[in-house]
RNA sequence: GCUGGCGUAGCUCAAUCGGUAGAGCAGCUGACUUGUAAUCAGCAGGUUGGAGGUUCGAGUCCCCUCGCCAGCUCCA
């Protein structure tokens, strides 16, 4: 007999060999019914018997059938349970494998992980091509394998050669499956012991845990199909990666694709489009054109943040956009940034030739367009001497970039070739490193707060290959941001190799409507571009020292935070943030009067207002403003002419009635005011 | 940069086997004089992303190129 102990703290005997699915069955026939795995915790103790779970003292989530062993505290899993739900996602890239290899015969299997909201599986096709077309068919044959409810059966690898569960494993997609063999070997070269899958006739090689039986996997669904590559190495064999979701249950699986398609419809490109905000030439790739309604949008940001970096005593550069080239073999971006930088290329007239046009003309001093503003702002630090009591010293610049970007990388407002970065640079003594960054952090916190973001992620990235600076400059600055995020106690986790080439940095992260991540705020400590620019400031003591140099951004791209905000809100702003915050409409003709007098008081009290004068149905317009998202309508007809008023109606609330245009003025105060 | 997919009117999309490029919305003009999410009618709108090729004939087939989309890689 054998004694386990249940989340709740008590403990039930079981007979010895037993499972979790029979402890399941022990504790009810309900649970018993709903189990899908279980999680296991071993106590360190003894090492003999079944090597797994895993790790000893650490909790594992196994399958239903394997068998427990005295003192092991168990929990068993259901649909409820967020570790269930990966491990019925995981379950379903078996199942989908196993459909794949039955329409494609010579495909070739490789890894096929859990992701955030769903799973993929990469495979090679040596011939022909899988497309999105061939779903339909892919589902059917996945839906009869579900339907057939093969149970997920465990075999641990003991004599490979004599093994017949691997025999079948090898032969499953043809015999000579180089991906798996290389797998095999990597598990085997940590002395692990291989373990394989198998439901109906299909083996895989896995670490595990599974549902019960394939009918658990009725609720899947094919998202998507793109290229990989093996090991994510575009010198290694081109992968073609298929990506599903499973749920549990139909009205989960159909609640989540109808989540993907309302942020379908958040998209910052459409709507951008729709609202008349920006648009992008294909003469000008990468490079967004701002309309008056998303001007007025960017104004607002940048404005905002001006405000926000005065309180704290920045102090706003505008430095030159092209600057020499030589100045960044200085910085050191010409060795480690030069893939990502436009340089200036002459072309002049030869004379002798009738005006033919010479390409390529080499200058005297090269010119390079700035894709960072910090050179300029350490010229600026540079240009005249510098007390300890300057410091710290905050330089900021609404600093416009530029970088070149891979073809295929561009992405909307997301990822540009030309930007406008919120930056500054902190000038420090190495005392004030910690100061500094906690009130960056604080300072960061507030203003995703104020645009209701809430949803950021924080990263500490560290020393990258290509880089500046010695192993002792980099080992003090990656600690120095580590102590100051320990103090600040926020949550982070670690980006190992991520930092920028001169100085380890904190990054935050948002997400878009379709949860893709995209960096922000930066938080990066240099200890080597002052250095390189023979920076220095006269001490207490008299003698020269180097400052420590912060580069920071909040926003990070203005045009990227835009994006954020257009994706966030589905455009539907708040009041503080509208292009146009107001729309007059008149009801008829007879009133075009009127309404223009009623936009004039608005726009008298800075209200962003427009007024409709087309000669539509006030339905018509309404429901263009509407469409617009535009907050407020204010329609004026015979009555509101004859009273003085205008009849209000706002966007999220409705009709609000008659009122007079200093009522309405005073209802909307607060909401006209962001808060700073 | 790589893999796959897609480029037709301002937008969303049609066009059968290679055989006269079309619709809705938006735009313009006119009529209606309108009361809270689409009034009616008419007009105009195109080098089918660009450049080559095959063909009697190309939106459609082939090659090149540019852009866009998804993902990989990279990054704010």
């Amino acid at each position: 007999m054998l004694e386990v102990t249940l989340p709740d703290g008590s403990s039930r005997t079981l007979p010895e060999g037993a499972s979790a699915a029979d402890l399941a069955a022990e504790i009810g026939p309900g649970l018993a019914k709903a189990a899908v795995a279980a999680r296991v915790r071993r106590p360190a103790r003894d090492t003999e018997g079944t090597a797994a779970p895993d790790s000893d003292g650490e909790a594992a989530v196994v399958d239903l059938s394997r068998p427990l062993r005295g003192g092991d505290e168990v929990a068993i899993l259901t649909r409820r349970d967020a570790e269930a739900l990966d491990v019925l996602r995981h379950s379903a890239a078996h199942l989908m494998a196993d459909a794949i290899l039955r329409l494609f015969p010579q495909a070739q299997l490789t890894i096929g992980p859990v992701v955030e909201d769903g799973f993929y599986y990469d495979i090679h096709l040596p011939e022909g091509a899988l497309t999105p077309d061939d779903f339909p068919a892919i589902e059917a044959e996945m839906g009869r394998i579900a339907g057939r409810a093969h149970p997920f059966e465990r075999c641990e690898v003991r004599e490979r050669d004599a093994d017949e569960a691997f025999a079948r494993y090898r032969a499953i997609d043809g015999g000579h499956n180089r991906f798996k063999a290389e797998l095999v070997g990597e598990i085997e070269g940590r002395g692990e012991g291989l373990t394989l899958y198998r439901h109906g006739d299909f083996v895989d090689l896995c670490r595990g845990p599974h549902v019960p039986h394939t009918g658990w996997l009725k609720h899947t669904r094919l998202t998507s199909v793109s290229g990989a590559y093996w090991r994510a190495d575009a010198e290694r064999e081109r992968l073609v990666r298929v990506y599903g979701t499973a749920f549990f249950s139909k009205a989960d699986l159909e609640e989540h694709l109808r989540r993907i398609e309302e942020a379908r419809k958040r998209d910052h490109r459409v709507l951008g489009e729709r609202l008349d905000l920006f648009h992008f030439e294909e003469d000008a790739p990468g490079f967004p054109f701002f309309h008056p309604r998303g001007n007025v949008l960017f104004t607002l940001l940048i404005d905002s943040m001006r405000r926000l970096l005065g309180r704290r005593g920045y102090h706003e550069l505008r430095t030159p956009v092209i600057l020499s080239e030589s100045l960044w073999h200085t910085s050191g971006h010409y060795e480690n940034y030069l893939e990502n930088m436009f340089f200036t290329k002459l072309k002049l007239r030869d004379e002798g030739d009738s005006g033919a046009v010479r390409d390529n003309v080499d200058e005297q001093r090269p010119l390079a367009v700035k894709p960072m503003n910090c050179p300029g702002h350490l010229l600026v630090y540079r240009s005249r001497a510098r007390s300890h009591n300057d410091l710290p010293l905050r330089f900021s610049e609404m600093g416009l970039v530029h970088r070149r970007e891979l073809s295929g990388v561009r992405h909307g407002l997301f990822r540009v070739q030309a930007f406008t970065q919120d930056d500054a640079h902190h000038f420090c003594t190495p005392e004030q490193i910690g100061g500094e960054i906690g009130l960056l952090i604080e300072f960061f916190r507030e203003v995703y707060a104020l645009f209701e973001l809430d949803d950021v992620r924080v990263e500490l990235s560290t020393r990258p290959e290509k880089s500046i600076g010695s192993d002792a400059i980099w080992e003090r600055a990656e600690a120095s941001l580590e102590s100051a995020l320990e103090e600040s106690g926020i949550e982070y986790q670690l980006n190992p190799g991520d930092g920028a080439f001169y100085g380890p940095k904190i990054d935050f992260h948002i997400r878009d409507a379709l949860k893709r991540s995209w960096q922000c705020g930066t938080i990066q400590l240099d200890f080597s571009m002052p250095e390189r620019f023979g920076l220095h400031y006269i001490g207490a003591d008299g003698q020269r020292h180097t400052p420590v140099m912060i580069h920071r951004a909040c926003y990070g791209s203005v045009e990227r935070f835009m994006g954020i905000l257009i994706e966030h809100f589905a455009a539907r702003f708040p009041l503080w943030l509208a292009p146009v915050q107001v729309l007059v409409i008149p009801v008829s003709a007879k009133h075009v009067e009127y309404a223009r007098s009623v936009h004039e008081k608005l726009l008298d009290a800075e209200l962003r207002a427009e007024v409709n004068l087309k000669d539509d149905r006030v339905g018509y317009k309404i429901r263009e403003a509407s469409l617009q998202k535009i907050p407020y309508a204010a329609v004026v007809g015979g009555r509101e002419a004859e009273a003085g008023t205008l009849n209000v109606r706002s966007r999220d609330a409705g009709e609000l009635g008659e009122m007079t245009a200093r009522d309405f003025l005073e209802r909307i105060a607060e909401e006209r005011s962001p808060g700073l």
